[in-house]
DNA sequence: CTGAAAGCGCTTACAG
DNA sequence: CTGAAAGCGCTTACAG
């Protein structure tokens, strides 16, 4: 493996030590002479040694217990597929004595969140991977997990002004540009619909960040000679009986949109909309690789999806989790997702 | 790790046989009565015995060789990224025991691909990951590969008719189709050009393949109220010089262009020519996330690149094989990469 | 056909 | 402050 020369018995030759004395320099424990950790340090400068992570494992039977704190699978295909990427991760490390609790609380019950919160900081974990939907709860468990020194992984979304050990998850502002400078590509000029769904005041704010970074898209692109108008509207009772009717409301009243950038997963139900009353074909850019929505991708209604990689997302946050713990490598800050833009014509080359 | 009651000691310790002979059972060696192999087989059912890697791979002390077969990557950031990709996963599986051999070839002299493909033979590895530049060289390196038992994996373009492990890389066709779909989404119609730049007749034979998605597309979408019109130069010699003039020519007599679509990553010459004869901007779209082309990117003379992942496409050349050959898992026999549609707004989030 | 023993590279008590 | 020895779960000769 290593090779002969390299490992910590060839260390222990040369330093004329035990190999016990190594493995003390090599993990900083205390109870070894300044001389002789010196000495030690030296000579694994010198060899470039690098401890075979194999053996330290399975000599150690050191385990680590991680948790995942997401929403339900089962509530929509984007946690589906985060779901699935902690698996994946979960199924590359587990051999190297990890264990793994998954919480999935309810999007819809906050009780369920803090339920959960509650019995991890019981479980005493070595990291924690979270989905931070309901930021205030979410944020005192991050100073929870702080006092007790147990690293935590933001997905999906950030909080503020929290050390956590990474974030993973889309630039909110640059996706919200992105999308601007596609409808400013197949528009030219015209008028344009911000659509903004949830019921959520948590979830309404990262929405606001995407219509941010689209409304400056058409501010610094706009000339008087081509101008994009930019209108909003937020829809905050989300069933989908509701969401036709606050269109059929308010496209009557405005009969000249040309283009809708819809700031969620919820695109679908515009597209349902549009499908319905028909007329023309009018732009519609939203997020997420959900099944209904490529079903109007695969119809043309929807003219372009974003994707924010969950499955990605829930990959990276347990890997990185296992690199801190186990491996002890540097972690970035912030682990922005790809912008991915996703057509009828590419989107069965993306999982997620 | 596995935990004390699932491991070959437990097995042994309930079909009343050595450990040894389990092991015998487990890897299907010869040399063990019918009885006691049924018997251990039963026991590994009952339990899920999973073998313990690491165990294995440490005391083991088998290793495998592979070998790369790539062009330089001082000839374009594109391999260079490729590069980047395979030493990324050489540094997660070499602790496993793995040796990998860079053979970098230069894709201006088939000789150099002809004389390492003769050494590699020479050299009995355990796998190769190779990218057939040279269309024939390559397909009998794959015979000579088969005949000798040796799995193959082909990154980038694809062999026909070759009994790869596995073909990791863009799908043509496709990707010619989705450069279709964004000129069509941004120009409504009028004339578009297609530039083949290339002097091999290997790489030609690859941009025919997105050209003919691009022209299908078209084809399937022209109506005749918005009719798009294709043109296509092929430019066979590759000096920058010679690219402006052969496009200076053609477009004196063709004035009515709106859009260019360039199928490799040649795009900035075309790029070049283009802000260097300003008057307006005109639809261009190309290939690959090269610096020079991300500069043509930024200063909005580009407006999409559609990336093929070369970083991943190493990465996951040399996973595919490692999968294989150490971990012995199903791979899938075609692994296309996504289509990603990179523009100035969101080049940032891709690596390469 | 089968088993006892040594060993992979490292870690962990334990003894000094 | 330091070392000898046992052991992690598996594999590899070697002996029978």
């Amino acid at each position: 493996m290593a090779g002969r020369l390299s490992g910590v018995k060839e260390i222990a030759r040369r330093a004329n030590v035990s190999i016990a004395t190594v493995d003390r320099v090599i993990h900083n424990r205390k109870g070894v002479s300044e001389t002789t950790r010196q000495k030690i340090n030296e000579i694994i400068q010198e060899i470039g040694f690098q401890p075979n992570i194999l053996a330290s494992r399975l000599a150690s039977k050191k385990t680590n217990r991680f948790a995942v704190l997401i929403p339900d699978a089962r509530e929509t295909d984007y946690w589906k597929a985060s779901l699935d990427g902690i698996e994946r991760a979960y199924q590359e490390i587990k051999q190297y004595g990890v264990f793994l609790d998954r919480y999935l609380f309810d999007l819809n019950d906050k009780s369920t969140f803090v339920k959960y919160v509650n019995d991890m900081l019981k479980g005493s974990y070595d990291g924690v991977v979270m989905a931070p939907s309901f930021i205030e709860e979410a944020a005192s468990f991050a100073s929870a997990c702080a006092d007790r020194q147990i690293p935590y992984v933001f997905i999906n979304s950030d909080v503020p002004n929290r050390d956590s050990l990474t974030y993973i998850g889309p630039h909110l502002y640059q996706s919200g540009y992105q999308a601007g400078q596609l409808i400013r590509f197949g528009l030219k000029q015209g008028k344009v619909l911000i659509v903004n769904i949830s019921k959520e005041i948590d979830a309404y704010h990262h929405l606001l960040r995407k219509e941010e970074g689209f409304r400056q898209y058409m501010e610094n692109t706009n000339t008087p000679e081509a101008p994009i108008r930019v209108e909003k509207i937020d829809i905050t009772n989300t069933t989908d009986e509701a969401i036709q009717d606050a269109l059929d409301t308010f496209l009557k009243e405005h009969t000249d949109i040309d283009a809708f950038f819809v700031t969620n997963s919820r695109v679908k139900s515009v597209a349902k909309y549009l499908r319905n009353t028909a007329r023309q074909h009018r732009i519609l850019i939203g997020y997420d690789l959900s099944e209904e929505n490529i079903e109007y991708l695969k119809d043309g209604t929807i003219d372009f999806l974003i994707g924010q990689k969950p499955e990605e997302q829930g990959y990276l946050g347990v890997m990185s989790l296992f690199q801190h713990v186990v491996a002890d490598k540097k972690i970035a800050k912030e682990q922005y997702m790809p912008i991915d833009i996703i057509t009828k014509e590419n989107f069965e080359f993306y999982k997620n």
